[in-house]
DNA sequence: ATAAACTTTCAATTTTTATTGAAAGTTTAA
DNA sequence: TTAAACTTTCAATAAAAATTGAAAGTTTAT
């Protein structure tokens, strides 16, 4: 396989799995692109390397920027934006799991426990569902603590962990 | 908040969220559906609580039955089937994860191989993409393996591990 | 064997989501 | 200050995904 054929393969396979972590396919593609270029691109450079419209292009960009993943960068003597990738995949990976955590982990903790707070009026139906909430609220509020662990404490939480399991 | 609305509630929310982990809104409901209820339901039970076609519950039921989180049961004496869901979190968990490795990890990683392993031609750009997918294989293999320590060897992995970091 | 009870399938349709492109908006250089 | 260079917005359109419903398929009781 030459260089050509497997930028295009990681690109398209990038843009595919854009759904494992939330985003549409052109948000996650244009991430691929920045995250193997060795030097900032143009949204016309983007544009055209993925056959997208320019609308298209600035909004998944400003998208990327939300997500904390994606930089704007003045290139000297150039008027128009340039844009890089956060490089480094650990603290991409911060990056996500921050951002996961904000906007769906703690809104979906909250209502789990709001729900699981209904009063107990005897009937099975109740019973079961106010264990069952209380379980999911418990499991969920466990995965955002440890998702705050690996974003703010120690940098290297996850080496530190994995190195224990992996070898 | 009373059974009933919270019920709806938390179906509801649970629906939005299915693209959490990768599952539509029905096939999310469904889930949520049986997660809370005390004893199995039938495909008539489930369409008329959702609101949905048979088409769409059977579909959606199977679905989730690949999934390996929602199971078929022989109720005595009745003929149509009925249906339950994993109840326990950490059961639930575990499958979950070991589903998403098998579909989108695995894959994804077996990709990231075979695309970091194109010739060093000695252009910046060869490099940068080498170094760069290399670093993303890494990552998704540390991934996946924490995953399947999840899935595989201790049952209360999960446990152990954050009982360490939580307190 | 047959018919009632039930489940699955899938083409047609609806709904949701993503994309375009051109007008409006902004910034910069002269 | 103005016009060229560039970016954003958003209504219209296209594409993708979910849903329906009825026909086909399967199972079970008699």
């Amino acid at each position: 396989m030459e260089f050509k054929e497997a930028k295009e393969k990681f690109i398209s396979t990038w843009g595919n799995l854009g759904s494992l972590w939330g985003i549409n396919k052109a948000m996650a593609q244009i991430h691929a692109l920045l995250f193997v270029s060795p030097a900032p691109l143009s949204m016309e450079d983007i544009m055209e390397a993925l056959d997208i419209s320019r609308g298209n292009a600035s909004m998944n960009l400003r998208g990327l920027i939300d997500w904390g993943i994606v930089y704007k960068v003045n290139v000297a003597g150039e008027r128009k934006e340039y844009f890089t990738s956060e490089k480094d995949v650990t603290e991409l990976s911060r990056q996500i799991a921050k951002e996961r955590s904000r906007r769906e982990l703690q809104p979906t903790i909250k209502i789990l426990k709001e729900v699981s707070n209904i009063p107990d009026d005897g009937t099975k139906a109740t019973q079961e569902f106010i264990k069952q909430t209380k379980a999911m609220h418990d499991l969920a509020d466990m995965a955002d603590t440890m998702m705050h662990r690996l974003v703010n404490q120690e940098q290297n939480w996850i080496t530190k962990t994995l190195v224990k399991f992996l070898k």
